[in-house]
DNA sequence: TAGTTTTAAGTTTTT
DNA sequence: CTTAAAACTA
């Protein structure tokens, strides 16, 4: 009786379930009830197994997928919610709170973003252009995820030029001067510690009896690192990954880590989840006849519980406008007809850009949407300017946010003086804030940093003076936000929020963009006061306010979400990425042209990767399942002709349903119905097997098979580097060249 | 030097 | 077409 809750799974969710011992690595397919096996373990181990459920840490990747873990399990057992629920990168920072002094990390730190990081190396990178900038700091991001210090050899694996490691090296030497952190450094900097504090890693794996990690297959060298310093003989392992679904390679993921998963943790059994509960047949069939062109996979045999449905749809499209006029089309009647509510439906793209045109279309029909992921609220000018005096106000020497807001609105400060002011401030334990009362400055530099010195003072005072009690703090989180929009100027709200207010306005930023505004109509006074009612929620104190802005760092969702009243009845738009754990009734995935995804000039493990962000979109349908590709797409402004996707070539004609115009020399046969004589393929191709070639990237290379895909014949090279790519025939010429014949 | 106008450049994907 | 960098003027 007690255990009725386990009834609802399958033999294989069971045995996952109630697996004890050894490491556990569960494969589980899309669809196939992952996150039923993850919340429904952790309540079990809390109720059969006697577990305190602090001792449990369960790791996800992203914001949504924590908040709807932590949801699930409660539902099955209310202790659930006292588990550790995070991702990866909050636990980092809750960890280096607490922890971050033993490596001499303040731990009133700040954490950057891209943008951050940037500032930060353009200042150490005095002549680089921005593109440059943007480039090494991807690489010391990688090179995090790799887990690899500047003075690493194997750093040469990310680049190998001696610049790019004394950049590197200059880089995390300032970051530790300003006592602020990165994102890799959320993760890379407690393995460092649990590493030579052998006392606090013993404590840590005493603290947890169980990890369990979701998306495992996303995890970096970093994050895997991590795991195993917080694993002891006696704490009980289970990851949750599924190989085909692994797409932040960009981002550092290893495949291998779910690959290599049972040689490295000894003992390990596996259990495989292959029955998607899901979408039907057809929509699955659909999906995985495009994976399984990739060749380095575990594979695996996914089945349809659920039977036959509705064939996939394929509707060839003459632009943009006709895709989202199409898309409206479909979702409209269905609503229309009573099959479908808004909420059921998902459009899928594979940039934010895309969005675009969606947003229009819909507008102007009048069809309730949501933007998920792009919203660049934090990212906005203005917000940005709010979070930098915050920030500033954390921590004196976070050069980073000085630069950006000691001068704006302008009080005479310039380039000059903010940069003898920063010189200074080495001498000074890098502290801005006490330097900036001493230096020598002209008079009106001089006048212009009193007033900014002012106004972080009295920042500071109403922070430390106003100490909020528990009893205000729980009244202002279930107090509801009040939007009352002003164009006059920003309202004033409670405690930590008012101190916001105060600093925005005192600053003169808040004077500053409502003049722009005047000027532009943009609304940024308003995102001003959005970020006040995301602040009300937090106490009036040096703690409210660093939590405020980790929250903010770490889950840019935030204010977005709750600005979103909740659950309104209303279309998704999504990125492809940001799907990953999601799933909608129906679901059309746009812009499925050659060039758009998968993008262009892209290497074989690319466009393996794009593969499986294919196969994640496709088998996020449920019942319906929509491709749309363009004859023509407008990009940077001009109209171009562009081509279906090869991954329409790829997919199973069985499981589709094509409508709209063909495009020329796009085969609709069926896959067993076309067979045609080898000779011939190769003699259209003009490639024969066996034949050598030369690639301007690649090198020599023999043609080891000529196939027919449609538009085109396509020929699939081995080079001597032991790589094998393929081209479609017409390719050749630009970076092909045959060997042993003339033209 | 601050703020505006002109010109060039550019789109993955995200914690 | 949008955004960022460079050039220009008051």
């Amino acid at each position: 009786m007690s255990q009725s809750y386990l009834d609802v799974l399958n033999s294989e969710q069971k045995r996952a379930v109630l697996h004890t011992g050894k490491p556990l690595l569960i494969l589980a397919g899309a669809g196939s009830g992952k996150t039923r096996v993850i919340t429904t373990k952790i309540a079990w181990l809390i109720r059969e197994q006697g577990l305190d459920p602090r001792s449990i840490l369960a790791v996800t990747f992203t914001n949504k997928a924590a908040r709807e873990m932590a949801e699930r399990a409660k539902l099955i057992d209310d202790r659930a919610g006292d588990a550790m629920l995070r991702t990866f990168h909050s636990f980092g920072a809750w960890f280096l709170r607490r922890n971050g002094p033993l490596a001499g990390l303040d731990s009133g730190f700040v954490i950057y973003d891209d943008d951050d990081v940037c500032s930060l190396l353009s200042s150490l990178m005095e002549n680089s252009t921005k593109a440059e900038i943007k480039q090494i700091a991807y690489k010391i991001s990688r090179a995090k995820d790799y887990f690899l210090c500047p003075n690493d050899p194997k750093l040469s694996f990310i680049d190998s030029h001696k610049k790019f490691h004394s950049i590197y090296a200059m880089y995390e030497e300032r970051m530790s001067q300003i006592g602020n952190v990165d994102f890799g450094d959320l993760i890379k900097k407690p393995v460092e510690i649990l590493r030579s504090h052998p006392e606090t890693a013993q404590r840590f794996r005493d603290r947890f009896s169980a990890i369990l990690v979701d998306e495992y297959q996303d995890a970096n060298v970093a994050q895997f690192e991590l795991l195993k310093e917080l694993t002891g003989p006696a704490t009980y392992v289970c990851v949750v990954g599924d190989d085909d679904q692994s797409i932040y390679r960009f981002r550092g993921a290893e495949v291998k880590n779910i690959l290599e998963f049972p040689n490295l943790f000894s003992g390990t059994e596996i259990i495989r989840l292959e029955k998607n509960y899901r979408s039907t047949e057809p929509i699955l069939r659909a999906a995985s006849s495009v994976v399984d062109n990739n060749q380095g996979r575990l594979g695996k045999t996914l089945s349809a519980t659920r039977g036959n449905g509705k064939l996939p749809v394929l509707a060839f499209l003459p632009n943009q406008d006709e895709e989202a006029a199409f898309c409206a089309r479909q979702i409209e009647d269905s609503v229309r007809q009573g099959r479908a509510k808004w909420s059921h439906w998902a459009i899928l793209y594979r940039t934010n850009a895309q969005s675009l045109g969606f947003e229009t279309k819909f507008l102007r029909r009048g069809i309730p949407y949501r933007v998920v992921g792009s919203l660049k609220f934090y990212e906005r000018e203005e917000i940005k300017d709010a979070l930098a005096l915050l920030s500033f106000l954390v921590n004196p020497r976070d050069e980073v946010a000085f630069r950006r807001i000691v001068n704006k609105p302008a009080r005479g400060v310039g380039p000059a003086s903010v940069d003898k002011i920063i010189e200074a401030a080495y001498a000074n334990e890098n502290d801005l804030m006490e330097t900036g009362r001493r230096i020598d400055l002209a008079p009106k530099a001089r006048a212009g940093l009193n007033d900014f010195i002012k106004l972080i003072e009295d920042g500071k005072s109403l922070l430390e003076n106003a100490q909020t009690t528990d009893e205000e703090i729980r009244k202002l989180q279930i107090k509801k936000r009040d939007s009352n929009k002003s164009r006059e100027g920003l309202a004033s709200g409670e405690g930590f929020s008012n101190c916001v207010y105060m600093l925005v306005k005192n600053s003169g930023i808040a004077d500053y963009h409502k003049m722009q505004d005047d000027v532009t109509g943009n609304q940024r006074l308003n995102n001003l006061q959005e970020l006040l009612n995301a602040a009300s929620q937090y106490p009036l104190s040096q703690k409210g306010l660093q939590d405020f802005l980790e929250h903010i760092e770490l889950d840019r969702s935030l204010v977005n979400d709750s600005a979103d009243t909740g659950n309104v009845d209303s279309v998704t738009l999504i990125t492809f990425h940001n799907t990953k754990g999601l799933e909608f009734q129906n679901v059309i995935m746009t812009g499925v042209e050659h060039g758009v995804f998968p993008r262009e000039n892209i290497k074989e493990d690319e466009l393996e990767e794009e593969r499986r962000l294919f196969y994640v979109g496709a088998t996020r349908a449920m019942n319906e399942l929509y491709f749309t590709s363009c004859a023509m797409r407008r990009m940077y402004g001009r109209t171009v002709p562009t081509n279906p996707s090869l991954f329409l070539h790829e997919v199973d004609k069985g499981s589709l349903q094509i409508t709209g115009s063909i495009p020329y020399g796009f085969n609709t046969l069926k896959k067993n119905a076309a067979s045609p004589g080898h000779s011939e393929i190769e003699k259209a191709a003009d490639w024969k097997r066996g034949e050598s070639l030369y690639h301007d990237d690649h090198g020599y290379g023999e043609v080891i098979a000529v196939t027919d895909s449609e538009e085109g014949p396509v020929v699939r090279v081995h080079f001597q580097t032991g790589k094998e790519l393929h081209f479609h025939s017409e390719y050749q010429g630009s970076a092909i060249t045959k060997i042993g014949r003339d033209y």
